[in-house]
DNA sequence: GCGCTTTCTGTAGTTATGCTACTTTTTGAT
DNA sequence: ATCAAAAAGTAGCATAACTACAGAAAGCGC
């Protein structure tokens, strides 16, 4: 993977709002054009965005290297790289102000970079050892609540991709009753944004002591992963505002789409063409008028 | 809002593969190196391009005009814009020879340029007058199967952030009878990618002849939209592999994370407030050990 | 195959852009 | 009020990007 694409060092943005405070009093007038207008100033010439910000050009670079860019080129790369990463780095939060518009962009936007975001975090190793779980087990088993719990359906219902018998218990009692039911062979996949679900966190452990192997989909390293022997973290752009939607889903959703893909690659010829053959037939009985 | 941001016209490495053929010989022996390496390409100098390529500096301005870049600068700006993205669309599709690397990206590149795609075909007054409608709406019901199943019953679950009673029933036979159910003030919204599932289709008919307002959420235009007020229609970019998981549900979830923050929006200070205390007390319980 | 046109590609020269060395101004402390 | 240190600007230079032109290669009718 290109290391260059990722981390937060790159993301520029995210960078000068941060110094801007600390930064010489005309490299502040740079700093406010440039987050103002990014997508100008990376199109700008070092003169335009001089006069843009009124200040001499030398300024410019004094305040290129104070925000950790090698010069004028460097610093409309890093900015070019940091707008398409993180369109939402400037994202403001979403007000009552603001216009229809304004919502779908910053909706898509934020959900799209965390998306992003997830990709560049995922540990490809970890997803290995899960798939080398999942396509072992003799049943597999999806623990989740709220827009976790959509996960957790969502997991259930990949069911033919798997090629296992799957279940997503939707309430705490099912849960634990199942949990109980685990034993060796069969998988627990637990999926808490949090990870500190504590049913989820208990369905977990008592799966793990019965001898089933456990797998956990969450947000951050959290109680949850003590309990697991595979650990998917999945890392969100926190954003704790308002209006933010759960963000969380989407990337869970893609880590479940990798899980089940990869697991089907694992099987046989034939179960490719029952599923080709499901896929049809499912295609047929949708068209039927 | 920032056209040039967004949209596939962005994605520079995706015009410069599917262009490729179709470039003079020494353009492509540019492209070549830019599809290779274009995180060193970024941060080279017109003069470094030309040598790594083993073409002559002008051919590679050239080069920057056949894939339709102003120039050289602009080429290092539009092609740092769409590493970020990172993704040529070259899905290819998923196959049993790829290994794990492979199928993590390109599922989450696939879920991704959809996303983008579905941002840039939305359209902004069909959201508008879905708006109009859930807004006013004094009860709302969410109709879908399958992975469309999995989209209403997170719709349901955005109850709060709606301020108003959301039903998703489970299976046909709930369907017809909540269907059946509505009325003057009430609104039904029907999700299926292929807008063919006649479930679906019935349910809305029915609904809308009792008085209720309807929406489709579909993937294309199709029978469903005959009975729908609203019509929102999501593009995804159809790929019928056998193993590309089904993407079009991220797509209408965001669709869903849109509509009910908007709807939000509209409320009032109060309903604001209880949203905040209901975090916060959802946090709590989490939390707590 | 030959001359002709058309399309490519490279050389050399021009513009203008980004950068640096140095000077002036401002700020702040004694 | 004076001086030192920091900040901002001026002017000039090096280099990068671009353009005009000319030579080479490829297509095409005869």
């Amino acid at each position: 993977m290109d290391h260059a694409a990722n981390g937060l060092d790159d993301n520029l943005l995210e960078t000068v709002l941060r110094q801007k405070d600390e930064l010489r009093k005309s490299d502040r007038r740079v700093a406010e054009v440039v987050l103002a207008a990014p997508g100008e100033v990376v199109s700008m010439t070092l003169a335009q965005l001089a006069k843009a910000a009124g200040v001499s050009e030398p300024t410019v670079i004094r305040f290129c290297a104070a925000i950790g860019c090698e010069g004028f080129r460097d610093l409309r790369v890093k900015l070019a790289r940091s707008m398409a990463f993180a369109r939402t780095t400037s994202h403001t939060a979403i007000t009552s102000e603001d216009d229809l518009g304004a919502v779908m962009t910053k909706i898509f936007d934020y959900n799209l970079s965390n998306l992003n975001w997830a990709q560049s975090k995922l540990d490809q190793e970890a997803v290995r050892a899960a798939v080398d779980l999942l396509a072992g087990a003799r049943r597999i088993e999806f623990f989740g609540f709220g827009a976790s719990g959509i996960v957790a359906r969502d997991a259930q219902q990949k069911f033919p991709l798997f090629g296992t018998p799957c279940g997503a218990p939707a309430d705490a009692h099912q849960m634990y009753m199942t949990a109980e039911m685990l034993g060796d062979g069969d998988v627990a996949v637990g999926v808490s944004n949090t990870g500190h679900t504590r049913e989820i966190v208990t369905a977990l452990q008592v799966a793990q002591e019965n001898g089933a192997g456990t797998i956990g989909i969450t947000g951050q390293p959290s109680p949850m992963l003590d309990h697991c022997d595979v650990a998917l973290v999945v890392e969100t752009l926190e954003n704790t505002d308002l209006f933010t939607p759960t963000v969380s889903r989407l990337s869970h959703l893609v880590v479940i789409d990798i899980l089940s893909t990869a697991v089907s690659l694992r099987r046989d010829e034939a179960h490719h063409q029952r599923i080709t053959q499901m896929k049809a037939r499912l295609a047929q009985r949708r068209g039927s008028p």
